[in-house]
DNA sequence: GCGACAG
DNA sequence: ATCTTGTCGC
């Protein structure tokens, strides 16, 4: 099957494609042996006038770093809850395209199907490389939780209209559950045993932040990006809440 | 109708 | 995403 689909410039046009991408997302354990792992952080710089992302590998056994990338471009579709994922996915892809290996598995910033059409950038990113991917985020789009217990590991389901969507996941003692969602090609407790296993050595915004950290060191810039020319700014506040 | 709203 | 304030632990 092929997912490629033209990119889109208003709101509309991009809930056809959610709801287009939204059924092809798969919920069960479909990995390779998993042996790179890459933590995806996305973001801007300016104004949001550019997007920017970063990708960091990190091998599964020990967890050390094994390749790096950046990717700055003109950002193309404004910030729009609910549509991050036409933002920064190109960028994503950049980073993705100057890494010299393909990883296993992606750890993404931001939610997976815990979305209001069950398709957050974890799930279109897993679409669009075919690579199996976990929704990470730092706070909540859509659904509600029970309160987390405070012990590493801890769980709660995180529910939304009366579907499972995620967990609220505690990976430390002391700090703010992460919220885990399925992307592609995985399962839900599959997803969050690669979490924890994760978070052992960084905490979990680290391990999609630490692209940055790292890839902004010796920079391991692209050439030149001529591609998307920058957009206005976003018309006023929308809201496209399904 | 009003508020909520990944990054 | 960003900013600020307060508190704790190393």
């Amino acid at each position: 099957m092929n997912i490629n689909h033209e990119w889109p410039s208003t709101a509309e046009e991009a809930i056809v494609i959610q709801q287009s991408l939204r059924d092809q997302v798969i919920t069960t354990d479909q990995l390779d042996d998993v042996q790179y792992v890459a933590g995806v952080d996305v973001g801007f710089e300016a104004e949001g006038s550019i997007t920017r992302a970063a990708v960091a590998v990190l091998t599964l056994s020990d967890l050390q770093v094994c390749d790096r990338a950046i990717a700055r471009r003109p950002t193309s579709f404004p910030y729009i809850p609910g549509f991050l994922s036409f933002r920064e996915v190109p960028a994503v892809l950049d980073a993705i395209a100057l890494l010299t290996m393909t990883p296993d598995l992606l750890l993404c910033d931001g939610q997976g199907i815990a979305h209001p059409r069950r398709l957050g950038i974890a799930c279109h990113l897993g679409l669009l490389t075919n690579i199996p991917s976990i929704g990470v985020a730092k706070s909540l789009l859509v659904g509600r939780h029970a309160e987390v217990g405070n012990e590493k590991g801890d769980r709660q389901p995180l529910i939304h209209k009366g579907e499972l969507v995620g967990v609220a996941l505690r990976t430390r003692p002391k700090t703010k559950p992460l919220y885990i969602s399925l992307g592609h090609r995985i399962s839900l407790e599959t997803a969050i045993t690669y979490v924890l296993h994760c978070t052992t050595k960084y905490r979990l915004p680290e391990t999609t932040r630490h692209a940055h950290r790292l890839a902004s060191g010796p920079a391991i810039d692209q050439p030149e990006s001529s591609t998307t020319p920058a957009r206005d700014q976003p018309p006023e506040q929308m809201s496209l809440w399904s």
